[in-house]
DNA sequence: TCGGTTCAGTAAACCGGTTTACCGGATCGG
DNA sequence: CCGATCCGGTAAACCGGTTTACTGAACCGA
């Protein structure tokens, strides 16, 4: 009758309810129809008893554990905090719990939790990684993470691809956004630009650039003055901005691959005396700081990050592999205005 | 030799170095020391077979699971995500799991994570939470909340009390944070202050109006013109500012109870043409924004969440619940600058 | 009345570790 | 030379579920 320290086992509420065990845990999980006599003492006994399963003896009989990894970077950077909600929700709607874990980028942390996805018996893995994977110099194929990701099965890359890996991947529609910003900034009277991307290496900033092309070429007269290419961080964006003030011609528009580096460069412009957005336009990319509390607040490509968050999830329940790209939006805010050139701005008045 | 599905178990390794598998177990566990010929031949089969042992397995065993669960209101929010990032890192540096959720504020879910900690046998539990928890009508004593932490052991508080709690607690010196506010307005010469404060029934709230309220009171002529109370959101700081701007005398500073309650009344001061910090100084609490990029800085007081993270990891293991209140600091930015008074206004403009 | 179904339920193996209690042989002290 | 101690392990119970294979009884149709 006294419960056990650490609660009742299922032995206790089949003793209460003079039934075997396996009658017990059979009518629980819904495997065995019993007569309404046996089912109210089973459940008058549980409710005494304020039963409920071991979670590891049922994970270890099951195999299976009901819970989902979600590796990123930094939890604190607002993107992957999104990501990060956006991911526990739809586990939770899937009755899966949640465990975390932060990189910091680096690359054996990122090695040991897909060490421990191996087998740790997580159902899954959302994967999100923010740097280069190199071939250790010698060596062909596919770098040393892309290998671990193969080995760990029922890993999902999410946000960024990790190049050789073959399981699931979720990305936002990078080439589409870039070309949307493109086209928003060509639109509103834009032909000199410059594209702040991100780490190099990376496809993100690589799918981005290629779409914010593809709309500079389609419009004669459009050209790219310059891409900057570097960390996804405000300290990019600064440096970059800098260089961009002593560009001759200088662009009119820049088009940030990250929140991040649309606010360092935006920093560095208003100390610079660059009135934004009435000198230079700017476009940002992700869209998940309150970038309308910005002055100016700041126009963006928005990534769908519930719609990521949810598809991951659902990816890592999927039998085959797919690559799912998600659209992205534009969201216009007060950080885009036509370029005032010479030429235009007398014109512009006719 | 083949390893089975799902990977070698010990048994696999304890034949394969031809000892029995207590001997492994206990070895592997550093309870057993074994001459090096014995030893060699187990971690030959351990490496050959790339054992490693089933956590399921191991948690049922021993009866615990290394891994605690964080419970927030809201990953997305950063005040939030940055203590997430505080401790995850102190989780991970203690070798211990992180299981998060996030409950939206809402009691029902907060009620079913607790119910699952009970016996779910995660190790402890951290426990933030947002809202009051008033006894239904006509009951006594403490809330429900209240009442399923304290069925739940292990659970510590972080952040905002829970009124007839017994377990521990890690808050910031929110008091300290109050006064520190306040004499700093003072020593810059301000006398006529609003409080945009948090719920009314939150304790971070109150505190922090209390030593506000200290150290005006120790300032003669200091007069607390208004307090506002309402959610941590920008949608009260941008109410609250509008019924300040109707107000006369008008405040000539605002400390907000939190970043977004800044943001908001920022918005609406702007909106309204009411220049900060000329016009008006206003300085937040939390500081975890990136309150730098605001226009302008805003001045803050910060709390100290890698410390918070920490000692709420540590408490999880200790033995005797505390409450520990961590000391908060002051960080000057250009939201808070001398007043200026009508006669200083017109000569202005001399 | 008898063979076949269905009903209601059970015994026992299994998941993969940890740990207690114990054991046989070698060594050591007296 | 004998008992005690140490060394190098091992057998088996246990953690708390799930599941397969099976059984005894009642019922049903012919």
């Amino acid at each position: 009758m006294a419960a056990r320290a650490g609660g009742a086992r299922l032995k206790d509420v089949a003793r209460s309810a003079s039934v075997s065990v396996a009658t017990v845990s059979r009518f629980l999980n819904g495997s065995l129809t019993l007569p309404s006599a046996t089912v109210q003492r089973i459940e008058r006994a549980v409710q005494m008893l304020d039963y409920r399963p071991n979670p590891h003896a049922r994970r270890l009989s099951l195999g299976r554990a009901d819970a989902i990894g979600l590796v990123l970077p930094d939890i604190a950077n607002p993107f992957f905090a999104g990501l990060a909600a956006a991911v526990e929700r739809a586990a939770d709607a899937a009755g899966l719990e949640l465990l975390l874990s932060a990189t910091l980028n680096r690359a054996e942390r990122e090695l040991a939790y897909l060490e421990r996805m191996r087998r740790q018996h997580m159902d899954g893995l959302i994967f999100v990684t923010n740097h280069g994977d190199p071939s250790p110099p010698g060596a062909l194929g596919p770098g040393p993470l892309a290998r671990a990701i193969n080995a760990a099965r029922g890993v999902v890359l999410v946000d960024e691809d990790v190049p050789g890996t073959a399981g699931g991947k979720v990305f936002a529609d990078n080439e589409q956004g870039g070309e949307l910003a493109g086209r928003h900034l060509l639109r509103t009277g834009h032909r000199d630009f410059a594209f702040l991307g991100g780490p190099a290496d990376l496809m993100s900033g690589q799918e981005r650039l290629a779409g914010f092309r593809r709309a500079i070429a389609a419009e004669p007269g459009a050209r790219l003055l310059a891409t900057l290419s570097g960390p996804y961080g405000m300290a990019h964006g600064r440096a970059a901005a800098a260089a961009l003030l002593a560009m001759q011609p200088r662009p009119t528009a820049i088009f940030a691959a990250s929140d991040e580096i649309a606010l360092g460069a935006l920093a560095v412009l208003k100390e610079s005396g660059v009135e934004v957005p009435q000198a230079m336009s700017l476009i940002a990319f992700d869209d998940v700081g309150p970038l309308e509390l910005i002055d100016p607040p700041l126009t963006a490509i928005r990534q769908p990050l519930e719609a990521i968050g949810r598809q991951a999830v659902e990816m890592l329940g999927a039998a085959a592999p797919a690559t799912i790209r998600l659209p992205v939006t534009l969201t216009i805010r007060g950080s885009v205005v036509p370029p005032q050139t010479v030429r235009s701005a007398t014109r512009r008045r006719i």
